[in-house]
DNA sequence: GGTAAAATCACCCAAAAGTATGACTAAAAA
DNA sequence: TTTTTAGTCATACTTTTGGGTGATTTTACC
């Protein structure tokens, strides 16, 4: 039960307990602080700038999946709209033929734009290694050994446009 | 509508409460440790909050956009690759303006098919690092860093079909 | 509730790619 | 004839990529 709960919201304990390092560390810089007057504005500014970008960085936590997967779906929507709906339809049989999942394929589209792994997992906000892992499911489900390969595979097959 | 904010907006909420709760033991905390100024913490309490707050919503607001825009790159992209595929006239004079080469084309069109530089030598009868002064010299010329960007590019550039 | 797939991340190691510099040759341009 | 340019190659170094393995966590489905 209670283990339960703990493991459900690990995240939420994290965050608290990062959260309360964080205030404590702010009141023990206010005691020091506190002596000048004039810095009162900095600190309090600090405090801003730091919530500002928690809250930044929890926004994107969140609706980071959610967003993501809108992406696909509405490039493959737009695209069967805008032309040739008999060729790419082939394009999601052959995904699933391939099983590509829509990860992987946002990996794979990314990676055809040029972008490093690291560049990668910048832009979707994951780290190098879960990167190197989605592309070599990739190279290992397209049966390719390079990056290049993939793209000039994957264009070929009407995977990516 | 306000249950599907609810619902969608559930884990924000839910660190937003935890994070009053937090709030409430520092002040609890603090009461117990050091008699203080109450006033400055709560003030200082709501400006987190107001700033987390903002953040969460800066962030909303900023990538839902350039979700949008990404969309619309691409389906510009696939509509040009779709209705032209006649122009192939201004490839030398793109060449020559870059100052690619003969011999540096023809690395970059192996290149473009997925070889290694390593396959490129053994190709073109020459050594790797031929191969390797030569993709150098093209990422210079295309300005970009990486292979898959110059083929990305060069494509783009009807350099290479 | 349990299971399976998908997604995440880490660590290590090896190979490939890329950077920088310098040198040599043959052919073309001045 | 001298200079320039393209092409060739090397050495040393850094960065990126890819392979292999194993682990945890989400998500989806039954």
């Amino acid at each position: 039960m209670i283990s339960g709960l703990l493991t459900k919201y690990k995240h939420v304990i994290i965050y608290g307990f990062s959260l309360a390092i964080l205030l404590f560390l702010m009141h023990w810089l206010q005691l020091r602080l506190i002596v000048f007057n004039h810095a009162l504005e900095i600190y309090i500014g600090a405090i801003a700038l730091i919530f500002t970008a928690l809250g930044i960085w929890l926004a994107l936590k969140l609706t980071k999946p959610k967003v993501q997967v809108q992406i696909i779906e509405q490039i493959i929507e737009k695209t069967n709209a805008a032309e040739a709906p008999e060729i790419f339809k082939a394009n999601e049989s052959i995904l699933t033929e391939l099983g590509i999942s829509k990860r992987e394929l946002e990996v794979l589209q990314l990676m055809a734009t040029g972008l490093s792994n690291q560049e990668i997992a910048l832009k979707l906000f994951v780290s190098l290694n879960t990167i190197k892992t989605h592309t070599s499911k990739v190279f290992e489900k397209l049966d390719v050994k390079r990056r290049t390969q993939a793209i000039e595979k994957a264009k070929r097959l009407n995977i990516i446009p």
